[in-house]
DNA sequence: TGAAAAAGTGAACATCGATTCACTCTGCGA
DNA sequence: TCGCAGAGTGAATCGATGTTCACTTTTTCA
């Protein structure tokens, strides 16, 4: 009769698509898109090339899922940095290392475009806290749609750039965040902060 | 004999490798490097692919000297803006077009390389004013070099969105450009600039 | 003017990587 | 156990581009 997946068959399955996002998300973490080819992929999620379009339909596909699911995930963390006022949790953010793929990697237009939307996604999440805060009279007025772009703009830029330039930064990645974030404190809200 | 060029033909020659890194620069601006091919850089400079390579070694090479030229270019008009206090100049900042492919795009580890000592090249700009002011006492303490790549990145990115986005701006160019500018001022300050 | 040298041409070539597909292998159901 | 459906394979295909090169055209100079 009518073919049906077992659990474990449906559990492998699973197991393997999710093991071909994996490498695709540790392949372009490490070298960026360019080394992210199917080959690549397959070969180290333990597949065949053929396999993957099992799973994805093409190449452009699998990255859009890739940088979804990163973005979800970041959002989320910083999201929660915010609301609850837990800076510490920052070291939960996996450094400049995918970020760089967001900002600073061509590929074809629609991952472009999704990228786009990826970057949005942040800048909503910096935007309603300067709302906030103008709203109550904490910070001057402001266009909050620019502050929100810059500050999106001031963390990739400054958090890629040790990445980038594969020098050995001088101050340690905890540090580096924190001066952003006093950098963005500062411009939000036209005060030292204490 | 040997054989001499006469005047009329080096500028000729002259001319032809300008119209090779205009068509470039322009196919750049317009689409990224994407669009850049060596054929539709020669179509639009009216020679052929293979002359092309009479006077640069390759593709990877004729983007760098673009980049370059582009980034002297900007990085003067910035430094004269900043040193001269004639903000009005900002509108000879190409917009944020030419600034796309200086961020948002790939290409091979060599242009790759070269931008990021572009984006260290702006960022100098910035470095010295603000070491100039904490040095001063006008500025709080602070990562000048944090601060720096902050700028250079809430600059790009700011700039950048419209564009990527493809939406027409609710802001016109010059307020969004006024809007970063008073960002980074009350960033660096830590006070609303009046 | 004629011949050598340089400049220009563009079709052919080389490469690279995504995608396909004819085939093999494996798990499900009878 | 048998036979089929679905899963997996990987070499071949295909398309896109950068680069080359044999040839044509133009320029220089005696």
């Amino acid at each position: 009769m009518a073919y049906r997946r077992s659990a474990l068959m449906e559990e492998r399955l699973a197991d393997n698509r999710d093991r071909i996002l994996r490498a695709a998300r540790s392949l372009i973490a490490r070298g960026g898109f360019r080394e992210a080819s199917i080959n690549a992929v397959s070969a180290k999620a333990g597949l065949s090339t053929g396999a993957i379009y099992r799973y994805f339909p093409s190449k452009t596909e699998l990255f859009v899922k890739v940088l979804q699911a990163a973005v979800d995930h970041e959002c989320a963390i910083l999201t929660g940095i915010i609301e609850e006022q837990h800076p510490s949790h920052a070291h939960a953010l996996e450094g400049p290392h995918l970020a760089y793929a967001f900002i600073a990697e061509p590929v074809d237009p629609a991952v472009e475009g999704h990228r786009i939307e990826c970057r949005q996604q942040f800048s909503n999440v910096f935007k309603k806290v300067v709302q906030r805060g103008v709203a109550a009279g904490e910070f001057p007025p402001q266009s909050v749609d620019v502050a929100a772009a810059c500050i999106v703009g001031a963390f990739t830029e400054a958090l890629i750039r040790p990445v980038a330039s594969s020098q050995k930064s001088s101050v340690s990645n905890k540090r580096l965040v924190k001066e952003i974030v006093q950098f963005c404190a500062r411009a939000v809200s036209g005060s030292v902060p204490t």
